[in-house]
DNA sequence: TTCATGATTTGAATATTATTCTAATATATT
DNA sequence: AATATATTAGAATAATATTCAAATCATGAA
């Protein structure tokens, strides 16, 4: 007997998920056919990108959640983009953003806890020519993805 | 006629979306009901909140993105989680976290422009006791949601 | 305005897929 | 080992998305 479990908060973490047209059509007061067709539209222009799950990140093992500030360090060879492009690989970085002002980089990263959170620190935030780092742990995911948590 | 999409974005920013077992069956090479299982199993224990859509904020009119370190001080009659609390309300606040050190809430914030912050930021960031914040504007959103984008 | 063109909505028919129910198998507990 | 519980599986059904053709609406040109 396999636990599927993993594979399947793998898979929806990121899509395998679909609108449910008749919901919406029902909710807007519109034809099913009619919301079909804006939906299909919106996907082929790119206005949406996926349909996804939002987790209990404390039941997935990933309820440590950090925000880091990165900076790079004015003579670096690698620019932010390359920098942000190699840490948005990481599965547990939900987000990469460059900013501006006195930090170059903020990502949102989940881990187990904070054990797991220092062995990915070690792997990840030494490498890419990284060269300060300043770290916000959340205490209290009060509202992620949009989805007030409670 | 009627214009569907503020409507549809609306809707599937947090929900009316549902998971797509068959395709989660053959990429896990399951059976269709064993995945259905599984994953009704995972609703009923809180560890899928919901489906939503993921979208390209700069095709909605939300791609102006803003991180808020935020700052209560010290004799302030509300707590960070009352905050937090009122903070998670707006619609276009993507994320609430209460943190620890210097700062002890960090928002995203969605708006369309910077004209459209500055209101927000007038109407909301004054209100809520909030003492001092500091601001990383987002320059390129490299991963959201999980979602690399590109 | 009227006409013509393209875009959106609609309804009916069909195809897919989720869901239900029952049975079988695996796992855990005593 | 024996019983109870949890998970997987198969067949039948229910629900829903999708397709297609037709109707309606919106737009711009003459």
């Amino acid at each position: 007997m396999k636990n599927l479990r993993p594979g399947i908060i793998e898979l929806l973490k990121k899509g395998s998920c679909t609108p449910r047209i008749s919901d919406l059509a029902s909710k807007l007061h519109s034809k099913s056919t009619t919301v079909h067709y804006n939906v299909k539209q919106m996907e082929h222009d790119g206005t949406i990108k996926s349909y996804k799950a939002v987790f209990d990140y404390n039941k997935i093992g990933e309820g440590f959640c950090t925000y880091v500030l990165i900076s790079l360090g004015k003579q670096e060879y690698k620019s932010p983009e390359v920098v942000a492009g190699e840490l948005a690989k990481y599965g547990n970085i939900e987000s990469v953003d460059i900013v501006t002002g006195q930090w170059e980089i903020i990502i949102k990263v989940r881990t187990k806890d904070i054990a797991e959170y220092y062995e990915f620190a070690k792997k990840v935030l030494s490498l890419h020519g990284i060269e300060k780092t300043h770290t916000l742990n959340s205490m209290h995911q009060v509202k992620t993805e949009f989805m007030t948590m409670g």
